[in-house]
RNA sequence: CGCGGGGUAGAGCAGUCCGGUAGCUCGUCGGGCUCAUAACCCGGAGGUCGUGGGUUCAAAUCCCACCCCCGCAA
């Protein structure tokens, strides 16, 4: 069985380490190109391309893949499958073509739901209590191949999509084997997609991190919790951004408009009015500062009650 | 050469411009007070001021070099 892999992020990095160890020809990897990332703006390997080099795999590297000159790539590989996890482009289907027994997605939520790049994000900030993987027969459409295996599991109260991105990756990774083995066995069969149940999220951007005040405490928990570690939520504050990296829901102390500050003393910590209770920011981050606790940020600095976040 | 902030007690900060006794809040330890509390009062411990060099009677502070951390942007 020879595999072509094409995956870029972390997400990615089990299911391809499992196909691996689990003995199969990885033909060749595809990635996202590097991108200029960091300080200094140096070009950096994104993690699928690290440890395919670490394990002497083959890298390729299009812009566009479903170009002539990626579909040549593909096609002079001869693979018998495609697998996809987190690959960050649309595959025509002049690639869909190539493999004989077709492209396998890894996908990070119990389709049809959320389909899109940010399933993991969205699920989170949606409030729900249980995720999971599916793997799918890619065709022409955004995540709307049929179903081959699907796996739930639940989530963490407080647990953040960048946690959950981790176990889910792990979890994707054995089902992406189990579904492998079922395609070769010819023990699954694919199922169609409920179009009436199918719901799409789009890429998170720096701005769906945004706070707004005038939300239940509860929902804008579940957003710090969503949109962690990227982009991070956060509101205006003293020209600036402030980061909120924990929260939780509290009862308010007292009325307040939303955003304004009702308590913040090293003793008591940072509390602030939602349109619904209130929210105890446990971590935090200040503009240009690193991330703490906000009693630790108030030990040092004051922020003074009645201050309206957001505004 | 992408832009910028920072390294001072266990934590978070002030002090640096203008050199002269090491300071604040929190924590911690001991004592006191209270029916009680994240309360309050009193007292104590704890610091090679990132590293190396230079200037000076004197450097956290001025000069030079280096190390490390972080924000933006991607």
């Amino acid at each position: 069985m020879r595999i072509a892999f094409m995956g870029t992020p972390e997400f990615a990095v089990p299911s391809l380490r499992a196909l691996v160890e689990a003995g199969y020809e990885v033909a060749g990897v595809f990635t996202q190109p590097d991108r200029p990332a960091g300080r200094g703006k140096k070009l950096s390997a994104c993690p699928v391309k690290q440890y395919a080099q670490e394990n002497g795999l083959k890298v390729f590297q299009f812009e566009r893949l479903r170009r002539p000159e990626g579909v040549e790539a593909l096609r002079a590989l001869e693979p018998d499958m495609v697998v996809t996890a987190a690959f960050g482009q649309i595959l025509s289907q002049a690639l869909l073509d190539i493999p004989r027994l077709g492209t396998v997605n890894v996908h990070a939520s119990l389709l049809p739901g959320h389909r899109g790049a940010a399933p993991v994000n969205w699920c989170i900030i949606a409030g729900e209590s249980v995720s999971g993987v599916t793997t799918m027969l890619t065709d022409a459409g955004l995540d709307t191949g049929d179903i081959l295996l699907k796996r739930s599991t639940p989530v963490g109260e407080e647990e953040t999509a960048g946690e959950l991105t981790g176990r889910l990756a792990q979890l994707g990774a054995q089902l992406l084997i189990e579904t492998i083995r079922g395609i070769e066995a010819g023990s699954i069969t694919p199922v169609k997609q409920d179009e009436a149940r199918a719901s799409y999220e789009p890429m998170l951007k720096k701005e769906t991190g945004r706070i707004n005040f005038e939300l239940p405490a509860r929902e804008i928990v579940n957003l710090v919790r969503g949109v962690n570690p990227w982009p991070g939520a956060w509101t205006g504050f003293m020209g600036g951004q402030l980061k909120i990296w924990r929260a939780r829901a509290v009862e308010a102390p007292r009325s307040g408009l939303p955003g304004e500050v009702l308590l913040a003393n090293a003793k008591s910590g940072l509390v602030v009015a939602c349109g619904q209770g209130a929210l105890e920011v446990i971590e935090m981050q200040a503009p240009n500062a690193r991330r703490m606790t906000a009693r630790a940020y108030l030990a040092g600095k004051q922020i003074d009650e009645g201050t309206r976040l957001g505004v």
